[in-house]
DNA sequence: CCCGCAAGTGTTGCCGACAACATTTTTTGA
DNA sequence: TCAAAAAATGTTGTCGGCAACACTTGCGGG
């Protein structure tokens, strides 16, 4: 039996319905109008089904249809936490639904995100929950004139003419610096984020109502969303001898890159630098619960967005829908000074 | 302008044709030939692409050539580290190559499987990389059926015909109950994991072997790979009080698991429990690095098995290659006795 | 100067499903 | 019992590409 690898494989539509001895329209209304069939004429069909393991073609289909059932995920950074669990509840979303989820990472390059978007209008997917890579020149009217819906997920973009849903990164900015603010703490920094990302200015405005309010000056670090981001500013400060009482970090990542080279410098947290992020690092906190953080809720925004993207898959058109989602303050240890060392 | 939704989108190969003057098999080898055509007409097809976004359909494409160059990565939990980095690896190997990647999420059911894998074989995907969900029942050969590739990761099935990338989960069992020994450790137990399941047969075998060497007796309670099973074994042992000295967890999640419910219990680890466990938790270990791990090489072997994927989708047809990848050995905290805590 | 070959381009049928429409069979009711 | 309506099934063309094959040109060599 040599060449198992070729031939047998490929059961079409016609196989299956000679085999059952009606037409292939009836097979066809077998999957998708069952209840044209008389029972007899069904037992006939899915007997064959069955035996011959026929799995309708999704190409074809497609084809014919105009419709894929393929819907894509694409991040910026598919390690972080953040959007891993985004993508669990997108996935699970789109699974009882009946889309099958394409994952796309970015790796936050605008290149290759236009690539990669390419590359899944050749597909002709059937919508995309986006998360724009930071920088300029996103070009989503190639999705539109291809009639594929869009979501963006916690970015907005310029023209804002896209669905939304992100979680209140102002608040997450400003309840950070309030709450290190009733510590005592003055000297605060706003450290990491990338500029002209709105997440990043929703955070970094948060930050800097909260400061002016109080009275304070403002000290604000930018780069990424990146730990490398956080390990480099932190070094840099504490090179110049000019680091901060406290630390608002723009990202988990970027606090993790904190308190790395905080260690590396013997620097200790919180006693001599308090430190809060936005998001949260849950298995970190399980293991210690250390860093404060603002948590927005990920998973129900992946959920929620997913749910939006159906219905403009479906076909529904009201105009472009933002919904922010609250965050969540959770203090730890990383903010708030022990009494023993206020020595 | 109304309606802007539709119509417009949906450029074919025969307006470009058209609209360039050329015939549609002319602007076909445009995309798949572009040497045969003469510069001239290649400029004029170049434009009229341009000015048009055409893109080529892929459904059509795949339809007529038999390629979808879709792959799929079939994990049982998408959250966790290990995954997570495995997908990392995975995704870049796949995108150099002009792979499209799917990602799927079986949350560790053979039924979640194996509907999952039918929307895969209905989009024909070109190959998928698998990591079979614990329990019987595994139907692989409608992937075979359908000329589908397939390479296995972490887990081996008993029928052993697919290729297979994992780490040395032997090596792994083994050397971190040798780590526990040398710490003068005796009564040491093996927590967590699924049975049936190849990599944890082995992880366990590595346990079994290193103890009987060293005369002691074995203490083994199996589970799951996840934090829940983790907990619940240490909250039956805590309450029944037959806590061992030192803990060996199946993996990560079981060792944070475990960390959990010792902080529940009031129990210190490492001095009144010592715990090592396979796989790393990154993130956590860089804030803190606390936990004893052996690590595999996740990048690699995502990297590895994509690469394969490709030589089998390419045709290559060897016989089934089983490629094991070493692990490391990383001693921190959660395993070494503190001397003030010898008292 | 014409033939033959090769480079460049066009024509045709097909991949596997879907859907509109056509046709056959069954049911219903007067 | 038979016509008309309803139900069940069949026929045909189409979706958008690909590839085998057919057909033009232009050029070099005999």
């Amino acid at each position: 039996m040599p060449s198992s690898r070729s031939g047998d494989h490929r059961v079409t539509i016609y196989d299956v319905a000679t085999k059952a001895g009606v037409s292939h329209a009836t097979v066809t209304r077998f999957f998708r109008q069952p209840e044209k069939l008389s029972a007899r004429t069904y037992r006939r069909v899915e007997a064959v089904v069955n035996e011959l393991h026929y799995v309708p073609n999704a190409a074809a289909r497609s084809l014919s249809s105009g419709r894929t059932n393929l819907v894509a995920l694409v991040v910026t950074d598919i390690t972080s936490a953040f959007y891993t669990t985004i993508m669990h509840g997108v996935e699970a979303t789109a699974q009882s639904h009946g889309y099958t989820l394409i994952l796309v990472n970015t790796d936050e390059s605008v290149e290759k995100e236009r690539a990669l978007l390419d590359a899944l209008i050749a597909h002709r997917i059937d919508g995309v929950i986006l998360t724009p890579a930071q920088g300029e020149g996103h070009d989503l009217s190639q999705l539109e004139r291809h009639g594929i819906a869009v979501v963006l997920i916690d970015r907005e973009l310029p023209n804002g003419r896209y669905d939304l849903v992100h979680g209140d990164s102002y608040e997450a900015g400003r309840t950070l610096t309030h709450h290190l603010l009733d510590q005592g703490l003055r000297d605060i920094a706003f450290v990491g984020g990338p500029e002209g990302v709105s997440s990043l200015e929703q955070r970094l405005k948060g930050y800097t109502d909260a400061m002016t309010a109080a009275g304070h000056p403002l000290r604000v670090h930018l780069g990424t969303y990146s730990r490398q981001s956080g390990e480099a500013i932190f070094d840099a400060l504490a090179t110049d001898d000019t680091l901060p009482e406290a630390i608002v970090a723009a990202s988990n990542k970027v606090a993790l890159g904190v308190l790395v080279a905080a260690r590396r410098h013997g620097i200790r947290i919180p006693d001599d630098v308090a430190v809060a992020c936005v998001d949260d690092l849950e298995t970190a906190s399980l293991i210690d619960p250390f860093l404060t953080v603002a948590a927005q809720p990920a998973y129900d925004i992946g959920q929620l967005a997913m749910e939006m993207l159906i219905e403009r898959i479906e076909g529904k058109t009201y105009p472009a829908r933002k919904v922010m989602l609250p965050v969540e303050l959770i203090v730890r240890r990383s903010s708030v000074r022990t009494a023993t060392s206020e020595a």
